[in-house]
RNA sequence: GGGAGUUUAGCUCAGCUGGUUCAGAGCAUCUGCCUUACAAGCAGAGGGUCGGCGGUUCGAUCCCGUCAACUCCCACCA
């Protein structure tokens, strides 16, 4: 088979997906092995593939395909979410665009429209990750409103509500008037906004019961301060503090609501700051989370002037249908006209907004379902702080533990349709019960309120469905059917998973609340370890989204790079617990690796034909090269254990990378390498496609194409021999004299470049070298490589230093450079006095250190008999190099 | 307002419990090479007072204090 001259990235993602796909690789089923579980965080059914989805499931696949190659039972689970807010969105935007309006539909009306939808768009990031080469068991895709899982949310609720976790009750809540919907506490990003804060004059009272006029001086009115001014028909007090001297005069007085003159108390309470604008404060119950508190205690009126849309209400009296900010400009202009507006000022405060629609939240009192989270935190909160959860990076840990020790309760109700219904059932007089079914909910009616429903008027199921992460949190159970069949096979097997990797964005919507589900129904936690990734930044630094259009096109990139091009340029940007700064550039260091390696392997191919069978009469020594670098593998392979094992990602590819490019194709191939036309040993050969096999195994993980097309283009294989199953080789401990060996060498032939490349000798130049060796392993099973490597023609060991040449010291061996070209003894008698003062200040240094009386007293021995040694070294070479200037 | 994190080469980051010639890597830069796998390459090199100041220690990039800058999370000052 001819080698193409590139890496066709295109073709061998089409052919090695499928191939893996017929083989059912990635399918898995219980058996004796060791589980290794990973439950994908489902992307919205809506969603397509972005940077951040590349970066989570490139780790999750790194981590799966690793854990199947090391014989595990390796599993992980796709899916999707529902994602009620954003998929109802998207269903209500598309039925506007064929003219129809979601109050025009029915419930039912518009949920076939929805699941329409759903099977004909959603999903398409699954069919995304497949181009990624996600190794995921596709025959387990889950969706969380599949029925058995359906039925499992709505028995969660039944069941918490049973316990008394979950209770109705109305209380101020989010509300997202463009999704009109109460949104939870999670579900608000506060942002900082500039503002205008108006100082707005009330009129107050006279003694004859009517407004004091406006004109007739500044003791007729008291000014507040607000940035909503479109509520103020909503405000039912002023409050000030009651120590301030400024209003003491005021107190139990009355003042007048500008524009609709209703009659308001001024008020008192500590909760006033006084240095804060006027140190008046407007108190508007129903739209502002601090005033209505001040309105419970005072017993004050609310008064909604806003619709469920942020248009303003009848309750306001004037602008009644207009948007929110409309009337406030409004609102503004006329108070100005009548006097009311004393000035503005800009200023910025922290604005809530809604995480899915970006539209300004509002605060909003309403009847919503609660879960009492206080009742579910103990042991969640246990397990990470107690470390049988591990966070990665560690860091997390306090975040976590701080917001479950003050954990508040979670608002479950969403005004949707798409969803899992509430079930939850009203008779006429607004009576309810909670169950899973109509039917059951009529038997626990009757129950609880001792007759049936009026049968001229049934039970009516609740409107509202429930928060998309009240499904999610059930994911690592129900995905194995852990609560709709209970004790099954699967979740026996599976549960709990190994590995969770998702964005820190999410740990509170979702991470925590797993693990409080995980216990609470299967009594125990849904995963040992949780990875987080960093969030992706373009390379300014500013986070990737849609709206600022630096989001890249990945599909699009993976046509243009290759897919294993993309995962290594996101993985090798990526240090574990940071940020990334993603550049494109990236992805070109992924084809440079992918063509270094395609090139090996050229190299490699090209030897084929000359192999010649091993000369028995050799002894059967393996060369030096060969031997070494099996140790290097060894070393290697330990190494990559650690990093995996902290889940340091980056940096275990970038020890592969390093691997393959400098330990294999630098220093190893190049000293293997034959002769052109030369033949190459059987052995080396031999040896030398097991090293390339065992690379891309490394490799595999991280760039699964490449590696299996080189893996099968190394050798014929036979049906089902596959580089993605094919297990890790035991683990072996390196030989450490052997390395050393290596290492020496590397250090040997590097100087001796750097004085051939110093002293301009021509790379084509035969040179002959000479070394007074100072004791240490024989260079000789190194010779060959030596003279190779620096282009010498002879290796002579001397014992006195050689006239007229470089003297290049290494470690303790002295090696000399015999050119044809001119020897400048001014540049030589530099380098070697630079050296030579180099290692007289170090020497003092150590010096220094040994003849202080406190350092021998405290310091351990082996680090006194190192600095011993430094010291030796130092000074046996200043005598080498002292020999060369004396010589010179 | 509370909490956490970060600060090391031009850029992005390693540096694990203080001590190997410890100040590193990758990109970028510079020099020399179209050397028979690879110019998407090869061989080399330069570059940092380890944010500032103080302390502990025989010894500090590492531990402590403090200041500064940046980032994130939480929080109801209109």
């Amino acid at each position: 088979m001819e080698l193409s001259r590139n890496f066709d990235h295109s073709y061998s993602e089409q052919k090695w997906y499928s191939h893996w796909l017929e083989k059912r690789y990635f399918h898995s089923t219980p058996d004796q092995r060791e589980p290794y579980t990973v439950v994908i965080p489902p992307p919205n059914v809506t969603g397509v593939l972005h940077m951040g989805h590349c970066l989570n499931n490139t780790i999750q696949d790194i981590l799966v395909r690793r854990a199947r190659m090391q014989g595990k039972n390796a599993c992980w689970v796709p899916g999707t979410d529902h994602a009620s807010i954003a998929t109802e969105a998207k269903v209500v935007q598309m039925l506007r665009e064929r003219g129809i309006a979601k109050s025009q539909l029915g419930r039912e009306e518009f949920l076939g429209y929805a699941w329409e939808w759903k099977e004909k768009y959603g999903g398409i990031i699954l069919q995304q990750l497949r181009k990624l080469g996600c190794s995921l068991d596709w025959d387990r895709t889950a969706f969380t409103m599949d029925p058995d899982y359906y039925r499992s949310v709505i028995r969660v609720f039944v069941d918490l509500y049973n316990k008394g976790y979950i209770y109705r009750g109305k209380r101020m809540i989010n509300w997202d008037p463009r999704a009109r919907t109460a949104l939870s506490d999670e579900e608000v990003i506060r942002r900082p906004t500039q503002q205008q804060l108006y100082y707005l004059r009330y009129q107050l009272e006279g003694p004859d019961g009517k407004p004091l006029p406006l004109d007739g001086g500044a003791s007729n009115s008291i000014v507040i301060a607000t940035v909503r001014p479109e509520t103020i028909m909503g405000d039912t007090a002023i409050c000030v503090h009651p120590g301030d001297e400024r209003y003491r005069h005021l107190h139990g007085r009355f003042a007048y609501v500008p524009l609709i003159n209703r009659r308001i108390p001024i008020i008192t309470d500590e909760y006033v700051t006084m240095d804060f604008g006027t140190g008046a404060l407007k108190v508007t119950p129903a739209h502002d989370m601090n005033d209505y508190q001040l309105g419970q205690k005072h017993g004050l009126e609310t008064v909604d002037v806003l619709n469920e849309d942020g248009t303003l209400s009848e309750a306001a009296q004037i602008y009644v249908g207009e948007d929110r900010f409309a009337a406030r400009k409004k609102i503004v202009r006329d108070l100005a006209e009548r006097g009311h507006l004393v000035r503005t000022e800009d200023y910025q405060s922290e604005v809530g907004y809604s995480e899915r629609t970006d539209s300004v939240v509002e605060p909003r009192l309403s009847l919503q379902w609660w879960v009492d989270m206080k009742k579910l935190a103990g042991p969640a909160l246990n397990a990470v702080v107690d470390g049988d959860i591990r966070f990665h990076p560690a860091k997390f840990r306090n975040l976590y533990r701080h917001w479950m020790e003050n954990i508040k309760d979670w608002c479950i109700s969403r005004q949707l349709w798409w969803g899992h219904r509430i079930p939850a059932w009203y008779d006429a007089r607004g009576n309810y019960v909670v169950a899973a079914s109509e039917e059951e909910a009529i038997q626990v009616y009757q129950y609880k309120f001792g007759q049936l429903p009026d049968p001229g008027s049934p039970l009516v199921q609740d409107e509202d469905c429930l928060d998309t992460w009240f499904s999610s949190w059930l994911w690592p159970f129900e995905v194995f059917k852990g609560l709709s069949h209970p004790g099954n096979a699967d979740v026996r097997y599976y549960y709990p998973t190994s590995t969770l990797v998702t964005a820190p964005e999410i740990i509170f919507f979702w991470v925590a609340r797993m693990i409080m589900a995980g216990f609470e129904y299967m009594k125990e936690l849904p995963f040992r370890d949780v990875y987080f990734t960093g969030i992706v930044r373009d390379k300014q630094g500013r986070k990737m989204s849609k709206s600022l259009g630096n989001s890249p096109d990945l599909l699009a990139l993976i046509d243009q790079y290759g897919a294993d091009a993309v995962r290594f340029g996101i993985l090798i940007a990526s240090p574990a617990g940071n940020d990334l700064l993603w550049d494109e550039s990236s992805n070109e260091q992924g084809s440079h690796f992918i063509n270094k390696i395609w090139n090996a392997l050229k190299l490699v191919r090209s030897w084929e034909p000359r192999v010649r069978p091993s000369d028995p009469g050799a002894g059967g020594d393996l060369p030096f090269a060969v031997r070494w670098f099996e140790q290097r593998l060894r070393q290697a392979r330990s190494d990559l254990d650690g990093l995996f094992a902290e889940f340091r990602l980056s940096e275990a590819l970038k020890l592969v990378y390093s691997l393959i490019w400098d330990d294999f194709c630098s220093w190893y191939l190049e000293w293997v390498k034959p002769g052109q036309d030369q033949p190459v040993d059987e052995p080396v050969y031999r040896h030398t496609l097991d090293y390339f096999e065992q690379l891309m195994q490394l490799l595999h993980p991280f760039m699964p194409f490449l590696t299996e097309e080189v893996y099968h283009s190394l050798r014929q294989r036979p049906d089902g021999d596959d580089l993605t199953i094919r297990p890790f080789p035991a683990a072996a401990a390196p030989d450490t004299g052997l390395l050393a060996e290596g290492e020496r060498l590397k250090e040997i032939i590097s100087a001796l470049r750097d004085a051939r490349n110093k002293n301009q000798i021509k790379p084509r130049e035969v040179v002959q070298l000479y070394v007074q060796a100072g004791g240490g392993p024989s260079l000789e099973p190194i010779r060959a490589i030596l003279l190779k490597q620096v282009n010498a023609g002879t290796l002579s060991l001397v014992n006195t230093p050689v006239p007229h040449t470089f003297a290049v010291v290494v470690g303790r061996d002295k090696f000399y450079l015999e050119t044809e070209s001119a020897i400048d003894p001014v540049s030589q008698r530099q380098q070697l006095e630079k050296d030579l003062d180099y290692l007289k200040g170090f020497l003092l240094s150590v010096d220094k250190k040994l003849s202080n009386e406190r350092f021998i007293q405290n310091a351990k021995p082996e680090i006194i008999a190192l600095e011993q040694k430094k010291k030796a070294d130092a000074e046996a070479r200043i005598k080498i190099i002292e020999e060369s200037l004396a010589a010179l």
